[in-house]
DNA sequence: GGGTTCATGTGCACAGATGCACCAAGGAGC
DNA sequence: GCTCCTTGGTGCATCTGTGCACATGAACCC
């Protein structure tokens, strides 16, 4: 069944009993009502109505079509107003990403906001790659570095997370601590494998030891924290991070070119909607929180 | 929601992701698409798709506009289905209407027409008014004599009613019995008080007998009948109301004038559908089993 | 009974929707 | 890194659908 609309109208015809009445409901003439009738019975190959010179009564088969738009006109009518409601209401599904790193500062703030939003249902999504907003896999992503901003989307600054320099007390034991970054020789060193890192502190750690300093590489970040508080070596971690661990020291006093600017980038379509709106907010109001740890 | 046609395009759109797709499953350019989906999104206020180098993926709305057109195309489809079948099936009501005075002999005709399509729900309707079939208030009407046919009409002969001339044996006892209509003078006559009346023998009676024999009028066909069985007067009854009757004694011999001649009338519109058809073909059948009353 | 009103039906002119051609851009595969 | 292919987007010519005017017929009211 092909042409919705003119069901539409055979609808309005059956339920008014006239054509004129139809044609106004549906704001066109008369003469398309009578076209569209016409159209409809000829492809169905049987009669929907009865014409007379009081107008159209529907046979069985148009007292049927009735009854079916009749629930269709409804669930439309339902379906719109759901649609139109939608950027208005904080309901819904709510799909936030960002890289596995910031998952211990995120999730309290989802919960919070889950606690404000009972209607909202949070997915909270990290993984390896790169979440497309474009693709519609997420609502709102939050990254760190520089990333390339695409035009489509909407990016706004967060906050800065500290990176700090870090070694095990059971590593200073065995291996002594440098005094400064002079004193970086013989020691050793944990960072990420790849070759090509966005994190700016490591980065700065290529840069600044020899290659073969560095005694132990991951891809996994959360495997090179391990590997520092385990002793393996020298390495940078999330400052809020080692904060609460007593058994980690601070190498180097922290630089303002190791912190990891985080950004949150929404996309233009769904950044005006409220639900969006109301999660930036109450993600920026955390972020004012996280001043300690930053 | 006006333009259903625009959410049955959104609806293809969110079904297959590609504009391209759906353009092809619709059977329109792909520009129509773009513009049937823009135009809805503008009018809805709100987006429905992500648009990216892929192509279209459905938001929130988007995918709820889907479920929901989804089980509309399904109904329409049924919908579709139940219509082009429904002149190939005999089911559904049927509508029948006639004159008071034949529901004796069509009343069996239902009853095994029922029970040869029990799908069928049977509305047997007898009214003093004639109902009118243009504006579909019954699928067959059997009506007596020779009625107006009007173009939109389809008008079968189905039988002759054969009417016969009456007295109870208590009228004879009091009154005697005519030997011929030479020898009607001083007897008493039974008719219908109107003036103006379709049925044939009626007439004739009218035109034969003087006025001031008719001892009994009635406008209701059982009353004059009635009055028949009691002996108020000489009178017309249709001769299979009278057969089983001991008490009646037919004065003179049927004449082929005073018979109805009965019309099956369906609507054109009606009458090519199979339930119709099945039900003058049953109805043709019962009719050859009156041969003995008419 | 005649005028009035409201209904459907149809020819014609126009406009808005459609199709077409072309462009641009992003993935996919080599 | 290259080309090929698929997908969306847009200006322009065309055409189908729409609106208008008018005709027609039936019911209703005075």
């Amino acid at each position: 069944m092909e042409n919705w609309d003119e069901i539409r109208t055979a609808f309005q015809v059956a339920r008014l009993g006239t054509v004129s009445g139809a044609a106004e409901v549906l704001g066109v003439h008369h003469a398309t009502v009578i076209r569209h009738i016409d159209a409809l019975e000829k492809r169905l190959g049987a009669k929907l109505f009865q014409r007379h010179a009081r107008g159209y009564t529907p046979t069985e088969s148009g007292r049927d079509l009735l009854s079916v738009a009749q629930t269709t006109e409804e669930q439309f009518a339902h379906l719109v107003s759901r649609i139109k409601g939608q950027g208005e209401t904080v309901a819904g599904e709510l799909v936030v990403t960002s890289i596995a790193g910031i998952a211990d500062l995120l999730t309290p703030v989802m919960g919070s906001f889950q606690d404000k939003f009972p209607d909202v249902r949070v997915r909270f999504l990290t993984d390896m790659r790169v979440f497309r907003l474009d693709y519609g896999e997420a609502h709102v992503a939050i990254r760190a570095g520089a990333g390339p901003e695409e035009p489509d989307n909407v990016v706004q600054p967060l906050s800065r997370i500290k990176a700090g320099l870090y070694a095990s007390r059971s590593y200073i034991e065995r291996f002594g601590r440098p005094a400064s970054e002079a004193d970086f020789g013989g020691h050793r060193f944990v960072c990420t494998d790849a070759e090509v890192t966005r994190a700016p502190f490591h980065r700065w750690l290529r840069a600044t030891v020899h290659p073969d300093q560095i005694a132990y590489a991951a891809t996994e970040p959360a495997a090179l924290e391990l590997a520092v508080r385990q002793g393996a070596g020298i390495g940078f971690m999330m400052s809020f991070r080692a904060a609460d661990d007593p058994n980690l020291v601070e190498i180097l006093p922290s630089r303002p070119d190791w912190d990891s600017p985080l950004r949150i980038i929404t996309h233009v379509d769904l950044h005006r909607t409220r639900k969006v709106q109301a999660f930036l907010t109450h993600l920026k109001d955390a972020a004012k929180d996280w001043k300690s740890c930053t």
